[in-house]
DNA sequence: CATTTCTATCGTAATTCACCGATCAACGCA
DNA sequence: TGCGTTGATCGGTGAATTACGATAGAAATG
């Protein structure tokens, strides 16, 4: 993964809303998951609620489902996983052990 | 640690120069580790590096430790780890089946 | 069909971000 | 004391973000 993929990501992450409306999908997705669901137990409108939405959902974090009238929105354990593992790979490289190494090897 | 921190954290991480930089700094922290030797890697302007340096001092991610004239900075590799546990915690409370950050050293 | 429901998008304002050049304080050195 | 270096901070500009209300368009429902 790119700096610029790991970036866009956390950067999707990086916001206290948006951390929590992952926990409402996550959280609902065995019953409702749709987009009123989220709004409703958030102090915003819903159409900030759908920007954020969209911003998760550029990211990769998410995935669109359309239910009938409703769209439903399903967490992409995937993608946290994928960055987990980039993050925990830069930390690695970041670290006192990485630190020895002059030029790393691709 | 609270939806708040790893925002903050996540949104300092969330820009690719100051993910370079984290670089830069690992890889010089045996030697110089200045701001001037990371202004010289970058494509930008002294004053920019500081602001994206100060970022990262303000998420505690880097640490300040005056020498002489310079400005050295270490990379907190304690304040990583938190965010890793955090996230990997985070991730594991999302979805119980996959997504486990894997946190062995390199 | 008409109606209701749901939600993405548009338009907008306020705020923040990213970047720059310029400046100023602090330090080492002659 | 004066000089050069380093780097944080100030001021400004343009782009992006965050928030909202209003609107449009698709799907179920009557």
């Amino acid at each position: 993964m790119q700096d610029d993929d790991i970036a866009t990501i956390m950067r999707a992450l990086g916001h206290p809303v948006r951390l929590h409306i992952l926990r409402i999908l996550a959280k609902q997705q065995r019953g409702e998951c749709c987009c009123a669901d989220v709004t409703e137990e958030l102090p915003l409108a819903q159409s900030t609620v759908s920007q954020h939405i969209k911003v998760l959902l550029d990211a990769g974090l998410i995935e669109r489902k359309p239910r009938g009238t409703r769209n439903c929105y399903i967490v992409q354990h995937e993608r946290l996983a994928a960055l987990g593992s980039a993050f925990s790979g830069m930390v690695a490289k970041l670290g006192p052990a990485a630190a020895k190494l002059e030029s790393e090897p691709a």
